[in-house]
DNA sequence: CCTGTTGCCGAAACCGGTTTCGGAGCCGAA
DNA sequence: TTCGGCTCCGAAACCGGTTTCGGCAACAGG
């Protein structure tokens, strides 16, 4: 038999006509028989059910929009600014978000800005045009202008992060508070005594949830909290380069310094080479992240890890339950970094060897690196 | 005035029947007058648009897409196998394309494959579900199932690459073989008379087109060509240590390195630094991608950089053309790459200081670190 | 003045779905 | 037997666009 349509070869959806006219139904039967309505019988459903899966029928996404006014699909809207260039694990990141969307049916649609305002013009714009049904949005601030966007759209959206105002907020978090604490643990348990912290961008909210965390576990070990330690502002080598720097040459140096960031971290090795300290023996470093580079860095970096590509369908699957309705209350949870013990932590140096190395009240260790 | 529908507050879109209404005109001469058909008078083609301004009407794409069968959507598979987690340049790379796009009102539609063989069964869900309209495919390899599939299927499509069957095929691609070949005659241009070559993956279509810029160099320098000196698959820091390794352990080793990707190059430094070498003076390097980690190294790295916004934005532009059914021999082009000189090359060791540094037979260098 | 183009727009079908409405059967109860 | 209610499906409107078709007016040519 031809095609009916004037469509190239090879290429044919079957649609609902063709499944109604096959089963003798109208369209309009076959619809409410997929959807799930309750005034189709049990026998029809289940015949319609089969002959749709025999025929290999896949509803066209957009024929649906237009009435039910969804689009299935979701929508991120990545910062391409001049600092976020660098994102080691956005592959994994949306590989987690599509394929949990796919196993739904959706699709991920994706839109970058160059800076802030861009990026709410650019939400703005998605929800005008009815592309996307909601949105995952990373890196949140403490106060965010596209949560306020949203939250006065009424659209639906779920934080990568926490953020300040958590009003008609759902969100799925990694407790970066707990690592930074665990690792000031880790640390004094080594037998540390000053350490010190290099924070990230302050902008975002999670630098000071981590700095809760490491003054948390200062409180915790009962170790004085000297500000001097403290700096922040560092999201990348050079700059957790400088802030090392700092630390290293303050008169009284810390034995070891927290970074809220891996690339911040690996500053911090150069800093200390720069200096002639060997990092794991007169330094040691704990960071966050788990980015490749730190497992081949020179001693390899002591980090707590995460799994981004789980944190992106979960993602996926929080926005699903909010776009369906779901209690906020439900959607909202923080998991913990795993962490990865490698080379770069030690007992301070001056220290007679202690029983043993790395072992400090921490949660327990995980050896393969990714 | 009450909003006529459901829609929940501020959100309303103005449709072609507001538009129509508030015209005067029906819904079907607004919708021509809108695209461009001649069988509209000038004077109500102005008045149509400039109400359709003034009214801030769009299209809803999905309602075109289901008359005209296009989906208004650019469609993107991206690998998230194990060993293509980290694209230092993929934010740029969705920044260009997405940017592109929405110039022209489209979107950009990503999902994610395992393998291969995930990648093709991804690519044709896509196009049974009229997700998309045609396809960027990015890391084209010589023999390409993904393209095999959309040449049968009819689908239009653009390669970031070249592949080995170029029949219906359009691409944008940057010269690595040029690269290669301006890279080993700067290099000579140095005094350079042993360079080694360290390849990438030679699944990837890219590798035997550098392979045959570096032999082509040689060949335009009058330098021998020794099998030995040609090592490949490194596309690691780790692997190219070990190729870079087994080079600078040869009983005649290679005073300059050219390798195919930054980094291996930066792995190619511990191997050197392992055995005592300072690069830039006991062994010149040269790569190419312009990674940021490149710009960063010690010595920062003279490499081959490749704009991958642009890249991007240009692959969208002729995925536009060839959807619209532009002729292929104008959508195939291949752009040079840019030396960014940095102070990984200089003359080989033993040498009388020549007359200046960085003088070679080269390109205009470029400063300007991203 | 009549006819044949041409320019321009209205009317209506169409795309592939969803959703509302109404009514045909079948059942049990009065 | 009649009536009411329930189950289940058909018919048709609808969503927001696009596209085909036909016809009315104005104009030109004979």
């Amino acid at each position: 038999m031809a095609l009916s349509k004037g469509q190239s070869k090879g290429r044919y959806r079957v649609t609902i006509n063709d499944l109604s006219r096959e089963l003798g139904l109208t369209k309009g039967t076959v619809s409410r028989a997929l959807n799930g309505y309750d005034d189709i019988s049990e026998s029809t459903r289940t015949r319609v059910a089969r002959a749709a899966e025999r025929m290999g029928y896949r509803p066209l996404a957009q024929a649906q929009a237009i009435r039910t006014g969804m689009a299935r699909a979701l929508g991120l809207v990545l910062n391409a600014g001049p600092d976020n260039t660098h994102k080691p694990f956005l592959t994994d990141f949306l590989d987690g978000i599509s394929r949990a969307a796919s196993e739904e049916g959706w699709s991920l649609s994706i839109a970058t800005a160059l800076d802030e305002q861009d990026e709410v013009a650019t939400i703005a714009r998605l929800v005008a045009e009815h592309k996307v049904d909601g949105f995952i949005l990373p890196r949140t601030r403490v106060s965010d202008p596209r949560i306020d966007l949203l939250r006065d759209l009424e659209v639906p959206f779920v934080l990568y992060g926490r953020t300040g105002d958590t009003e008609g907020c759902a969100w799925h978090d990694i407790s970066g508070e707990d690592a930074m604490r665990d690792a000031v643990l880790r640390l004094h348990g080594l037998g540390h005594q000053r350490i010190g912290f290099v924070n990230g961008d302050s902008g975002f909210n999670y630098a000071p949830l981590r700095r809760d965390g490491y003054l948390a576990g200062l409180a915790e070990a009962g170790l004085p909290h000297d500000p001097d330690l403290v700096r922040s502002g560092a999201i990348t080598p050079q700059q957790g380069m400088a802030r090392g720097g700092e630390l290293l040459d303050l008169p009284n140096p810390p034995t070891a310094i927290v970074c809220a960031l891996d690339r911040a971290a690996l500053g911090v090795y150069r800093a200390a080479e720069a200096r002639g300290l060997r990092i794991g023996r007169d330094l040691s470093v704990i960071a966050y992240d788990g980015i490749p580079e730190a497992a081949t860095a020179t001693p390899p970096l002591t980090t707590f890890a995460v799994d981004t590509r789980a944190a992106g369908a979960r993602l996926a699957k929080l926005l699903f339950a909010r776009i369906r309705g779901a209690d906020l209350s439900h959607l909202r949870e923080v998991v913990p970094a795993h962490l990865i013990a490698r080379g770069s932590d030690g007992p301070p140096p001056n220290t007679e060897p202690g029983p043993a190395r790395n072992t400090g009240p921490t949660p327990p260790t995980q050896k393969g690196e990714t």
